[in-house]
DNA sequence: GCCAACGTTGGC
DNA sequence: GCCAACGTTGGC
């Protein structure tokens, strides 16, 4: 069992818009970023916890818990020529990239940026590290543990 | 294979 | 909108 952090931009799919899906799951589109597809497609497992995090919004933090609903597969949009991460160069039997379904367990109340940096206990959490950009950065265990006991989550 | 130029991320 | 940090591209 892995633990993620995974980042979305609540314009495009909030942790309310995921919920709101059919059996809460959403596929993870759009995801650009060798390293990060790696992660999906490499590491991750059916059931595999996910921390659901908002970025690129006024207020940035973990909102909820979630988990990896599926093993990976194409991302539909890189072979949509309407998708702004339409990808001319994959080709539908060579797909460049790749996800997996993501089902929201529980919201959470809104774990802030600040309330992580402060925290001393998440100092070397990947995604607080000094310019990170990655999208998907994996978590250890502790951390995961940490994290939820502090959002008092009932998914544990 | 190097690396400068350019593009993107994402917090502020 | 700014800009630091990092990834990607492409000429050589």
């Amino acid at each position: 069992m892995n633990y993620w952090l995974m980042k979305s931009e609540p314009d495009e799919v909030s942790v309310d818009d995921a919920f709101a899906a059919p059996r809460h799951t959403v596929p993870w589109t759009g995801v650009r970023n060798y390293q990060a597809r790696n992660f999906m497609r490499d590491q991750m497992r059916v059931g595999d916890g996910v921390l659901f995090y908002h970025s690129s919004c006024a207020e940035p933090g973990i909102v909820g818990i979630a988990e990896v609903a599926s093993t990976p597969y194409p991302d539909p949009t890189q072979f949509d020529r309407k998708s702004p991460w339409y990808d001319a160069a994959s080709k539908p039997d060579a797909p460049r990239w790749l996800l997996v379904d993501v089902k929201v367990l529980e919201k959470t109340r809104n774990l802030t940026l600040p309330e992580l940096r402060e925290d001393p206990a998440l100092a070397d959490l990947v995604v607080l590290r000094k310019g990170n950009r990655l999208s998907i950065t994996p978590v250890e265990a502790r951390h995961w543990r940490h994290l939820l006991k502090k959002l008092g989550a009932s998914s544990a």
